[in-house]
DNA sequence: GATTTGACTACTA
DNA sequence: GTAGTAGCCAAAT
């Protein structure tokens, strides 16, 4: 527990994300208390390949699927997301504003 | 132990 | 509206 890397705690809420919505990695960051810190997201994000975190539900501030260079597949995330009811085009999740989740105001 | 990197964000020109 | 730079902090090399 303690022990657990900054990783740990970006997976929690990663993973509290409700099925159908997408956040921004400068708001986990900010939930996290590391604010402006987007960075260390996207840096555990990475490691998210070894765990198994909805990678899929966490773009960028603009609603761009920013990581799906680093999915598997060239359109994986945006068919993930798309399984779950956003709607992705030119790799931008449109009605990101209404999709958008923010973990301090909903957790 | 220091340097580089990195799935970002915000500001400035 | 687009482009470039700076700031952020932790992990990997």
């Amino acid at each position: 527990m303690s022990s657990e890397g900054f990783f740990e705690q970006v997976y929690k809420v990663v993973e509290k994300i409700p099925h159908g919505r997408v956040t921004s990695y400068g708001a986990i960051a900010k939930y996290l208390g590391a604010s402006g810190s987007a960075r260390m997201v996207g840096w555990a994000m990475n490691a998210s390949k070894k765990a198994e975190v909805p990678a899929h539900r966490v773009v960028n501030r603009n609603g761009l699927l920013s990581g799906k260079h680093h999915f598997k597949g060239t359109h994986l995330m945006q068919q993930l997301l798309e399984s779950e009811g956003v709607v992705v085009k030119e790799n931008q999740v449109q009605q990101f504003d209404v999709l958008f989740w923010d973990p301090r105001k909903e957790l």
